[in-house]
DNA sequence: GCGCTTGTGTGACTAGGTCACTGATCGCGC
DNA sequence: GCGCGATCAGTGACCTAGTCACACAAGCGC
């Protein structure tokens, strides 16, 4: 991190970026400031529409939906690499909606001003190239997270969760986070648990799932 | 149709283009086509990516999301003034994903070639916000049917969607029909309705819903 | 009028969401 | 080490929504 902060070299961990004009990666990096900011900070929300545009050198923000209910669904996460794009076209929008982003761990990003956003869309083919591919991932992201919740089981839905994000076999979240992120209750996740550990597919402890059959698992997942 | 084909008062109806600088708008005009397309035509789809960014002078367009176990829900519909600005972020798609555009009634358009959209992006901020305000717009949308889907009960949803799309009263629409757009099984709309009938909100008849209380509807929509 | 197609009604059953709890486990202060 | 509040997990009863397999009805062409 000492050496992000007066480097330009984060422009490269940027796919899209990459083959920037010379000149305008001098935009960026003396117009853009690197900040580093705590997990669980809010990016964006409900009333909260950033100013910049941020672009993700480490860590990971999880951009979700909140219903007054209380419930919520996780819409898609940034990771490493990726530009939280959405939020340039929420600053913007027409009623302020209901979905917030979070930093999930401690984050580093480039938060480009609202100005220097439009003048590089202006000048750079490359740049609208960037934004606009990344614009179509999330809305594919959207596209796709409707397709779920509309039409998928909730134990497939389930069964892909932890395979996606365990880590090393051992995912570390209550049932509470789980029906968090797939939008349902927590007692539906409680049950589905039960289930798999039935068939031998986890074990359980408080706060921890430990995947012990992955096949049985991906078998699910993929039906 | 015919006055619109030969002149540039269509730029008009378009309320964030109308500031539009004065050489663009011939930019605009000269270097895009008016057409006129039949209803039900498919505007995009899987496999189907638009190379034009399409502006909406007539008609509705219907953009719904299918499954491949052949329900489908909607996304949105862009009414004339819009522009159907996911199409740019689709020309980019990174995987093809499975929203499709559909004619609802006859339409006109005017179709923007991607290289003229480019050199528009790049050359006005008028023309920027636009797009991006659009999209904007879309996310919204998109956010909505998320929450819709995830949190609000089948009854509400049904009595909005009646009380949105009915026309003086009435409302064409097979069972079938309100099932894909509200992303469930006919049969839960027919249990629905009957059940609205029962209370005398509504008459039905085959491909018919009529309105009778429309009070009745409207507190439960709200609820 | 006869048969086809399309639209609607119904009952039995499964999956998922809600409510109102109980019991388990953890961290923490003392 | 013990007690206590907070957080996490399990459970049964009940309701809503989606699925399946039908029967039945209305419009339409011939």
């Amino acid at each position: 991190m000492t050496a992000l902060a007066k480097s330009d070299d984060w422009i490269d961990r940027f796919e899209g970026l990459s083959k920037l004009e010379p000149g305008l990666r001098n935009v960026l990096t003396t117009r853009s400031h690197v900040v580093r900011l705590p997990a669980d900070s809010v990016i964006f929300g409900p009333g909260k529409s950033p100013d910049n545009l941020l672009l993700l050198l480490q860590g990971t923000v999880r951009v979700q939906q909140l219903a007054e209910s209380g419930r919520e669904v996780v819409l898609y996460r940034v990771t490493a690499g990726e530009s939280c794009v959405l939020t340039t076209a929420c600053m913007l929008a027409y009623e302020d909606y209901a979905a917030e982003g979070i930093a999930e761990t401690d984050i580093v990003v480039a938060a480009i001003p609202r100005g220097v956003f439009d003048d590089l869309v202006a000048s750079s083919k490359e740049f609208r190239n960037f934004v606009f591919r990344a614009y179509s991932r999330r809305i594919t992201d959207l596209f796709h997270v409707i397709e779920d919740i509309a039409f998928r089981r909730m134990d497939i839905r389930l069964a892909q969760k932890i395979i996606e994000r365990a880590d090393t076999g051992v995912l570390k979240a209550t049932h509470a986070q789980l029906a968090a992120e797939l939008g349902t209750a927590r007692e539906v996740i409680s049950r589905q648990l039960a289930e798999f550990q039935r068939r031998g597919w986890i074990a359980q402890s408080r706060g921890v799932i430990e995947i012990l059959d992955c096949e049985g698992l991906r078998a699910l997942a993929q039906s």
